[in-house]
DNA sequence: TTGGCCATCCAAACCGCTTTGGATTTGGCT
DNA sequence: AGCCAAATCCAAAGCGGTTTGGATGGCCAA
């Protein structure tokens, strides 16, 4: 070859200094030497790191379930699409902020993502000192504008689907939520009584829970729920795991889900958990949180790309979709 | 100060070739101003990447689900503890060999982690001609010896989970296992079958499905199978997610889990899928993926530390648990 | 006092790349 | 032929650490 180290790398950097034939020459040359840039050497070179960090904290909750899990694939496949790495770190609760204060100051991520932001978030102040450039995996209430992030219409989603409930006749509704202090769960939370409330009704404390989204929570209180006196006819519940759960529980009271008693769960579009064909097993709102992850990705390199840019946010609209789950309320006997 | 950057790297670094009160000092004024070194300057000198890698491909299957971020955040909780960072690629399956190569020739990882080993697995093959350290989360058959891996005695779970059920008088019994080019389910399988052969029963196809592990896969597979002639008295299923398909199967048909129709199933002992209580709801074969991937992470750490070391494996049995979900074989109406 | 031996600390080389600032060659035009 | 701009290529200076091979100074035995 005889090529100076400067030729080989504007050559595989595809700069414009160098004639096609030796980048071609150069190219093939590595290619049959199995030869790439070491990353580190590049990374230390350029003053990127070339990785985005995902800071998860290691308590057994909300966040490590398979949500997160197909987040992490939507946006994996950006990142690798882009020439960037996926950085992930499982740490005690207790020092998550340390893990924020190493990626800056270790250098070890060019940005980060926020994720499951809680009614009282304050990871955003400190990776704004930290100048660590993040998109948020839903929203931090009060920062809406100064932050970017993306987020389906929590609210809307489920005030459109107690107004469907509604719609069949139901008025005991029960809703099984996800943990209220996180964000999410709060405003489906205030869509669900939003929607009461527009017909004039209120919700019923007797008839709400929020916890952990696992199978047994939807088991359990449906059936203490169903087994009260002035029992629920419809349930709205906040994930697909939690609904079988329900829907087992309906059927150890020995009632028909879809029949005698209704249920709307939000989905996450979860492969494992295919919720689909012509008629869907559970009426649901549906948004594919794979692909927030993939536009959380987007958003969070063109931010990388340009600093000078605006907060950019994306905010999706679940669809409502109706399976077999959901049927008119059945007449009161009395 | 004014020390130098010697002296400084060296005290951060606990070599001995530096007073304590030196190593006080910078380390009080490290903590002061906020500095941490460099990461990937660090990485290219000291020539290791201090990362592990994790090959994820973005196909739809047994992988890309739950199971897989459990095993990921124990190996995460491992991997941070040590100071190592854990990097995912998620990758279209036609460039998986393309991953692994980057990650050698770039030095973006010292070792990765091999997930879901198949039938006719070659990555291991692959990995050594890149004399890249790597750990099998599973075995790959024929290369038992040769390689390390962390891996629960499928095989005999089975095999005991099926004896269990025999022992409750049921003899026919169904399997809902996972995909079979998959080393794990074949285990699986060869367990089910030595049990039955162990009573000089045989296999019956009609009673044998393999799939991706969903939860309406269960269900549906149930269903047709209760509905057909000769219908199985139980289940056994290769995951928990499936099994309460099974059993929402079993409940459409009219029967009751436990008593009409016994399940066992593997349980890998997921967070947001609890079966535990007094009386777990299922009667399971368990085996906690995330020490899995703890244990798996210690191994591979191990190995890159003394590279010299024979391969070291981990074979677990799995617990055979009592639930709710089996009984003794309804009498048969004749 | 003097030499020797630790205990400390430091200057400089090196890790493998990118990037800057020139140097050299080529080719078109007058 | 002579000149200039464009096209190529290269030497060397970082990037921010770690590591090597001494220097320096203090203390003790001779």
């Amino acid at each position: 070859m005889n090529l100076s180290q400067t030729t080989v790398s504007r050559a595989l950097n595809g700069y414009p200094e160098v004639s096609a034939e030796t980048r071609r020459r150069v190219a093939e040359m590595a290619d049959q030497l199995g030869y790439a840039p070491n990353s580190q050497a590049r990374r230390l070179a350029t003053g990127r790191s070339m990785a985005i960090g995902h800071v998860i904290p290691r308590s057994i909750h909300e966040m490590m379930n398979p949500i997160f899990l197909e987040f992490i694939a939507g946006a994996g496949e950006t990142y690798s699409r882009h020439g960037y790495d996926m950085m992930l770190s499982v740490v005690d609760d207790a020092h998550e902020e340390d893990a924020y204060r190493q990626i800056a100051s270790r250098k070890k991520a060019d940005g980060v993502i926020i994720h499951g932001p809680a009614n009282d978030e304050r990871r955003h102040l400190l990776l704004k000192k930290l100048n660590l450039p993040f998109v948020v995996h839903g929203r931090i209430p009060g920062a809406e504008a100064e932050t970017s992030w993306i987020d389906m219409n929590n609210r809307r989603a489920f005030e459109r689907a107690t107004n469907l409930l509604l719609d069949l006749g139901h008025t005991r509704i029960a809703l099984l939520n996800g943990l209220e202090h996180m964000d999410f769960a709060h405003r489906r939370r205030r869509g669900f009584e939003d929607a009461l409330a527009g017909r004039g009704l209120s919700a019923d404390p007797a008839l709400m829970r929020s916890a952990d989204m696992t199978e047994p929570y939807g088991c359990e209180n449906a059936v203490a729920m169903l087994k009260g006196d002035n029992p629920p006819t419809a349930f709205l519940v906040s994930s697909m795991i939690s609904a079988i759960g329900v829907a087992r529980g309906i059927g150890q009271c020995g009632l028909k889900t879809g029949k005698d008693v209704s249920i709307i769960t939000h989905d996450d579009a979860l492969s494992f958990l295919p919720n689909c064909g012509e008629v869907p097993i559970f009426t649901c709102t549906r948004s594919s949180v794979r692909y927030a992850g993939q536009k959380a990705a987007e958003l969070l390199l063109a931010m990388i790309a340009d600093p000078t840019a605006k907060p950019a946010s994306l905010h999706m609209d679940a669809e409502l979709i109706i399976g077999q789950s959901t049927g008119p309320a059945p007449v009161r006997e009395s």
